[in-house]
DNA sequence: ACAAAAGTTCAAATTAATTTGAACTTTCAA
DNA sequence: TTGAAAGTTCAAATTAATTTGAACTTTTGT
């Protein structure tokens, strides 16, 4: 056997495909999953040409999809390489991984939520809105203000691993 | 000022706007934030052909989105109402709906998700894999655990407040 | 300084998600 | 029992998201 668990081996494009599947599903584009996991699975960096190829996409789309990853810091161009050419590396910390990209998604979108509902409160009070109302529209901020704390929290445990946010987890199991 | 604080009046329209962006913003259909939001901010339970009229939404949509809410126990039908139509009001505790949609919709997903690396592990395995390459599979199925974890505490958050989270949260807070 | 290779951009094409509405089934008041 | 109003279904239409590729810009080895 050649090159030996790489691209091309079926475990690989499985693995490839059921991280796309997960990413999708959670929102974000297949393609930034299935890129993720070609970087998280490669021993050393690897080309941008290498990824196209391996993954059928076209230049374009090679492009934008490496920029937007870079972007959430998700994966990281190689500084040794010279050459022409790019070569990426994954984020190798899942959890700094995922917080920060919730954070970025969830955060701005957060803020003007708040302010938004926070708006509405005020004119539905000016409007003769009943108490029932002005308190229904009080529980959306309250649960919006809420998903602000827990993105807060996410951020104190990026320098934590799987295995202590597992223990961790089980502590809060534990007092409920 | 007739009809103080319902369909037609600008802050209601605007909430149910926002309500629309932010839950089509997390992976479901705008219209049915939309629907929920009508409801959530009715004092009385609203009849079918009202919601139909209110939004704008054509009969086979409406008839859609509604059962897909109720499935999702995030709407519930009124028992008290008699005659032909049908008339709905919104579970008015956040905390369960979104616990219950979420369990829903990434509780067999996940089962799926490990069972699928566990198999792309035995294989990589068999093929020759790297040891890096195994323990980056590992690390995925971990996570995908851990997530579990997460789904199973949030079940046991149904019962509490908003207030009493924020509690809770705050001690976590503390504990990192 | 040049030109070949790599990267970017974005309008058009493709593909996927959502909505419509007509034909059908169910429900219930008379 | 009957038929009109309400509800459902699903193929077609619409709308939205993603991808392509050609024209462009940037980079770098010579």
């Amino acid at each position: 056997m050649s090159n030996p668990g790489q691209q091309g081996d079926a475990w690989f494009d499985e693995a490839v495909s059921v991280v796309g599947e997960v990413i999708g599903f959670w929102g974000f584009k297949e393609n930034h999953g299935r890129i993720w996991a070609l970087l998280f699975l490669s021993a050393e960096p690897v080309s941008t040409s290498t990824i196209r190829d391996a993954l059928l996409l076209s230049k374009g789309a090679t492009s934008m999809l490496l920029s937007e990853l870079e972007d959430w810091r998700v994966i990281v161009q190689d500084p040794k390489q010279q050459g022409r050419e790019r070569f990426y590396t994954a984020n190798q910390n899942l959890i700094e991984m995922i917080v920060r990209v919730m954070e970025r998604r969830e955060s701005d979108m957060l803020e003007q939520i708040v302010e938004r509902l926070v708006d509405v409160q005020t004119n539905a009070k000016n409007s003769g809105a009943s108490a029932q109302q002005i308190s229904a529209l009080q529980e959306m901020v309250d649960l919006a203000n809420m998903v602000k704390q827990l993105v807060s929290i996410g951020q104190k445990m990026q320098q934590r691993n799987i295995k202590e946010l597992s223990g961790l987890l089980r502590a809060i199991d534990a007092m409920l």
